[in-house]
DNA sequence: ATGGCCGGTGGAACCGGA
């Protein structure tokens, strides 16, 4: 099974690219961010002409993710559970009944800047960054809740966080942004540590590969990118794991997302 | 060497992104 997550900044800006792409490399699933569509606008028919189902959970103007898949889904479940009062559209749940069953969790986590910190060095309340610190802990709970289940599972998406030093180009040029600060890497290290695993990270080392390339100051022709879109496996689908791999290449293409798939194949 | 964008909203600039 081929499942692909790709941040397309905009499905209706992006349809075009999307199908193509869909045509090209059929993806057995694609997990979707950024789709800035409400429900009722997200433009299915061309999808499912293609042979996909079609689950989202989107918002206007900003936000919103989707589930694409050539299998039946199951349970599908909107949002992050922990916040009634969170409106942001950043999460979606659904089984994909393939050979086996498989969870996937589809994820925008927040950007988090600016960081905003009081003269304790603790995040403001209500600020972006204590949003960011607070999903991620929401995230952890909901990984810790699937593991608890013992089912296979796997959690996709925009992350927005540098792992690591050698996930960027300038790491330098990042050090207090909420991407990569160490209290934003803390938080991510805390739920690999539940016992799940990066699959990039399970098959690529070495420095340079990046899955985000910024519109501005020719970030792409420099090659200054960052490594922010991640799959964590938990340990029965990490067992599945054949390959995974960036698509690169799709960012020199025409009216390209500043981000690219990021591929996970299973044996499932 | 330096600076450089894009989508959505709404109908002009502005917000948000990373």
């Amino acid at each position: 099974m081929k499942i692909a997550t790709f941040n397309i900044n905009g499905v209706k800006a992006r349809i075009q690219t999307l199908c193509d792409w869909l045509d090209e490399t059929k993806p057995d699933i694609a997990i979707l961010q950024e789709i800035k569509s409400v429900d009722e606008a997200f433009p299915r028919e061309l999808i499912e002409d293609r042979g996909y189902i079609v689950e989202t959970h989107g918002q206007k103007s900003f936000n919103g993710v989707a589930l694409l898949s050539r299998y039946p889904l199951e349970d599908v479940s909107r949002g992050l559970p922990g916040d009634d009062s969170d409106e942001q559209a950043r999460f979606i749940e659904a089984t994909v009944v393939g050979k086996s069953a498989l969870r996937i969790c589809g994820l925008y986590l927040p950007n988090g800047n600016p960081v905003e910190l009081d003269h304790a060095g603790q995040p403001v309340a209500g600020g972006k960054y204590a949003y960011k610190l607070a999903w991620m802990a929401r995230l952890q709970a909901r990984a810790q809740a699937l593991l608890a289940q013992e089912i296979p599972f796997l959690m996709a998406g925009d992350y927005n966080i540098i792992p690591q030093a050698e996930d960027a180009k300038r790491p330098e040029a990042w050090t207090e942004d909420a991407l990569y600060r160490q209290t934003s890497r803390e938080a991510f290290r805390k739920i690999l540590a539940l016992g799940l695993t990066e699959a990039f990270r399970a098959r690529v080392q070495g420095p340079g590969h990046y899955s985000f390339w910024d519109y501005q100051a020719g970030a792409w022709n420099r090659d200054d990118g960052i490594r922010i879109d991640h799959f964590l496996l938990s340990p029965q689908c990490a067992d599945m794991m054949i390959d995974c791999h960036i698509q690169r290449d799709m960012r020199g293409r025409e009216k390209p997302s500043d981000h690219v798939p990021v591929w996970l194949e299973l044996d499932n």
